[in-house]
DNA sequence: GCAAAAGTGTTGCTCATACACCCATGA
DNA sequence: TCATGGGTGTATGAGCAACACTTTTGC
């Protein structure tokens, strides 16, 4: 990323640096009410500016790949995780961004299924939190994560991106978690079993999820596109 | 722009040129209909590659400017226009969209009102040109285009954005013509005005607007939030 | 049987559409 | 007086929120 013993007078004459950095949404369970919430990975900064605060994964681009082939390698890199959704986000280019040499940073979102995030090992510089209890992130990446979140939580309204949450099968009580996790309410479970059973991109399957103490719930599958994002391109 | 004379190993050395590029939209009277439709204001490339193809304005990024402030001078520079509205559009960044040196080139799209649209002076190498009547642009034009046209009808449908095509009055009809310019279809005018005037966004003034050969309609004015543009800065 | 979640039925409200109809002006 | 668009009224239907109610399981 910038160097860090830049001065002033280097910093005019050196071009924007351009870097790709990803913010990763993943449902956790709560410790505590067992309910899902999202968690996203952040990596420690090891150098300056910023030295051991919390950060998005990040990097420069390369010279041979498009900007979404570098935000996927970004996550493959830091995480070791395959996303289910990957979509631009933003293009972040204020000039006070970093104190060192000013950065213009593309910024991608993902989602990953939670039997992919399981694999996710935390080391000493990558660890996941909790989306509503970040501390102070470095650079800008406070405002980065809030605008996502924003974007998340649009997106869930109108189109069928909850599924990427969600493994090949599932139930529709656990859909109905994931929008009370990303919406931060409760909704009706009667009245929104009714929306997704008028949606046309999900189908039931003959299977029952067995093992709780009560009446067994049906298993559906999603049959939309599973292409894992969206954008201009298609 | 891109460098022509560059050959491919010197393309692998270099590192991706930034570009900032706008596409701007106004609404202007079709010649045999008089209805508005969308025009927008490209420049004749006069150096390779794509010399003499129309393309959208653009240019490199300054050093000591924003994103933001670079479409805006943008604008500044090859239209002279002032934009009611300017709002990142996306950041392209594929290997191939220059045949020489790659550019990834974050794109602004930008609403001009009719006045300030109308003191823009077309000259041999900037001219307006119907939306849906471009040729083949130079570079992905096309598609960054198409892909603006996509975000101005669903913003013209959830937010107030119409607005910005108008002048300081107007009259229902005229803010019914902007959407039915921009959605391409009719809209019934008598369900078309309850919509508006149930919006908290305009109020009514006492004024008429004369010379019409039918029922003078009342003006009205925009009292939402004048800001140009919006983004996760607020 | 009881608790708990799955799943169904019903009602009432809000809002969009369709379209009939009246109003005010220029020619 | 007629044509034209401005502007109002109203019936119909779709969709959603609220909530009562039935079903099927584990304990």
């Amino acid at each position: 990323m910038a160097v860090y013993s830049a001065n002033v007078s280097e910093r005019r004459q050196q071009p924007p640096e351009l870097a790709i950095s990803t913010v990763i949404f993943a449902l956790r369970p709560d410790a505590d009410s067992a309910r899902p919430t999202i968690w996203l990975p952040l990596v420690r900064r090891t150098r300056q500016p910023y030295r051991d605060l919390w950060a998005l994964p990040g990097g420069p681009l390369s010279q041979e790949e498009s900007l979404q082939d570098a935000a996927r390698r970004n996550l493959q890199d830091t995480t070791s995780l395959q996303p289910s959704y990957l979509e631009q986000l933003y293009a972040f280019g204020g000039l006070d961004r970093s104190p060192v040499q000013r950065v213009v940073s593309i910024v991608y979102w993902a989602l990953v299924k939670p039997d992919v995030a399981a694999l996710a090992r935390e080391t000493e510089n990558v660890r996941w939190f909790r989306a509503d209890h970040l501390g102070q992130l470095a650079f800008d990446h406070n405002q980065i994560v809030d605008y996502a979140l924003w974007r998340l939580r649009n997106k869930v309204e109108y189109s069928s991106i909850a599924y990427a949450f969600l493994g090949e099968k599932f139930t529709l009580a656990q859909v109905r978690e994931v929008y009370e996790a990303v919406l931060g309410k409760e909704l009706d479970p009667a009245n929104f079993r009714r929306q997704l059973r008028a949606a046309t991109d999900i189908e039931a399957t003959d299977e029952y999820l067995q093992g709780g103490r009560h009446r067994p719930p049906r298993l559906y599958r999603y049959t939309g596109s599973t292409s894992p994002g969206n954008g201009p391109l298609g």
